[in-house]
RNA sequence: GUGGUUGUAGCUCAGUUGGUUAGAGCACCAGAUUGUGAUUCUGGGGGUCGUGGGUUCGAGACCCAUCUUCCACCCCA
């Protein structure tokens, strides 16, 4: 026998029942929502061809990406040479598959793959774990889970419309109502670098800009000058942070500002067109009100979501009673499936961070006392004669849908009352010999310590009557 | 990847400038109560002080390494 101390990896978790019982009830919410929209699963496997994955998410991800030692003698292959060429070298030889990294690039993999098979537009979802090799910390870990929609294969726009409504349905049965869906072009982004003389930077500008909330404007200034935007296009940038008003009045000043520039054109333009649809289809989002009186859907020219691969509307989802960074995410990108030499198919997609949405109802005390499943009944035995009196009956329970377990032994009582304490049961049925003789079987209500005696089916209809 | 931080019982934490046998609350187990849990009373078990080295007559405390936790960057969900 080994003495050392069991311990899991870190950065990863272990889910007690407790907590997966919760986290089902969040993924049965979005999985319900994702389905009304149109949306069917799909999953892929947890390793990937490890060429699939680098490249794919800079240099920095594919340090962050972790290799899957090859089996059997994973040195039989390598030279000395390779060993003193370094790490990068050497990983191209003794790794041949990763672990998942995100859901997107397995995605496009998939449809490049199946490209004849599917028919488009394509809208898949996947709920699965991904892997990153970070530093973790408070809401960052090594293994968690990403909840993507995706569509591809089209530019309409009532996509990026669904998508408001997706994440105000999920966010609000979740019973969530103090939230922002703030939405934002590329286009305009870059064409405010174009109208404050930084054309083509929109890069560094997003960067710089989508730090504002933490470093306020200074900081914002700071970092742009160090990434050398010239101080007078800092000066024409800065008055866009706070634009005042509705949405529709944010755009007309957008629109005088940015009029002139074709991206900026290109983004009013379809930022208008999904608000058209979210109007038609009398969305929600567009009419419910926050009590924080901040708006539901929010067009923030600050929203930049580093620089990655959107080229079209980008979205960001913030709780406004809540400490926690954005829940949701996404955008439109033109050419995901490029990188596997298919070019020229649309799409766009966003994600929910499960692990923060579990923490944000936590923190507001938001999960439904139904999203805890769980043994309605214990039965209670004293003796052999008892359990097998029990039997027939445990099933016919069972057999009613109510969730029931007898004792396995004929334990101490008090052992067993624990027992259902313990577990949250809410019913323990007492079958002993008196009950036996009459067939009326005592049944407590753990929460208020009542007893009556009953017949099976009375108590089978009460029991079932309770659940709803 | 850079800089910092944390680790003592199942959990939350005390533990004096290094000095006997490392404590508390909660939790757990048993009894008071052989047909009744959660409340009450009484008793009990449980710690190689994250791990490995070092300094010292003596280390939970000091030093080094390592793992872990959390935080700020980087980046991101």
């Amino acid at each position: 026998m080994s003495k050392e101390k069991p311990s899991i990896p870190k950065g990863t978790r272990d889910f007690g029942p407790a907590v997966v019982v919760k986290r089902n009830y969040i993924f049965g919410v979005i999985k319900r929502t994702f389905e009304k929209f149109g949306y069917l699963p799909l999953e892929t496997p947890a390793m990937e061809q490890l060429s699939v994955l680098t490249g794919k998410y800079g240099d920095e991800g594919d340090q962050l990406i972790f290799k899957i030692l090859n089996s059997g003698d994973f040195l039989s292959k390598t030279t000395a040479a390779d060993i003193e060429q370094g790490s990068k070298q050497l990983t191209r030889k003794i790794s041949e598959k990763a672990l998942r990294y995100d859901l997107t690039v397995p995605f496009a993999r998939f449809v490049v793959m199946n490209r004849n098979e599917i028919s488009f537009p394509f809208k898949r979802y996947q709920i699965q774990p991904v892997w990153r090799a970070d530093r973790p910390q408070r809401g960052r870990y090594r293994e968690f889970y990403q909840c993507d929609a995706d569509v591809v294969g089209t530019n309409s726009l009532l996509c990026e419309a669904e998508i408001v409504q997706m994440i105000d349905e999920v966010l609000s049965t979740l019973g969530m109502t103090d939230f922002t869906i703030k939405i934002n072009h590329r286009g305009i982004l870059a064409g405010i670098a174009e109208a404050i003389g930084e054309k083509g930077r929109e890069g560094d500008i997003c960067v710089a800009i989508d730090k504002l909330d933490k470093i306020g404007a200074e900081g914002v200034r700071k970092e742009l000058q160090d990434r050398g935007i010239a101080e007078g296009a800092v000066d024409k940038l800065e008055p866009l942070y706070d634009l005042k008003g509705s949405n529709a009045e944010i755009l007309d000043q957008l629109q005088t500002l940015l009029g002139s520039t074709e991206e900026g054109q290109r983004g009013l333009k379809d930022l208008r067109e999904v608000w058209e649809y979210l109007d038609n289809l009398g969305s929600y989002a567009l009419s419910t009100q926050n009590p924080s009186g901040k708006l539901r859907l929010q067009l923030d020219v600050t929203l930049a979501r580093g620089l990655s691969y959107y080229t079209g509307c980008i979205f960001e989802v913030k709780v406004n009673n809540a400490n926690m960074g954005s829940i949701s995410g996404g955008g439109r990108y033109d050419n995901l499936t490029g990188m596997f030499g298919m070019p020229g198919v649309s799409g766009v997609g966003f994600s929910f961070g499960v692990d923060r949405i579990y923490d944000v109802l936590e923190e507001l005390q938001l999960f439904p006392a139904s999203s805890e499943v769980g043994t309605k009944v214990l039965i209670v035995q004293f003796d052999k004669e008892a359990e097998r009196y029990a039997l027939p009956l445990l099933q016919k329970l069972r057999d009613a849908g109510i969730a029931s377990e007898l004792y396995p032994e004929a334990a101490k009582l008090k052992k067993q009352m624990s027992y259902a304490d313990q577990k949250k049961i809410p019913f323990v049925l007492l079958i002993g010999s008196e009950e036996m003789a009459s067939g009326k079987l005592k049944l407590r209500d753990m929460q208020t310590g009542e007893q009556d005696e009953l017949y099976i089916d009375d108590i089978i209809a009460q029991l079932k009557a309770e659940a709803k």
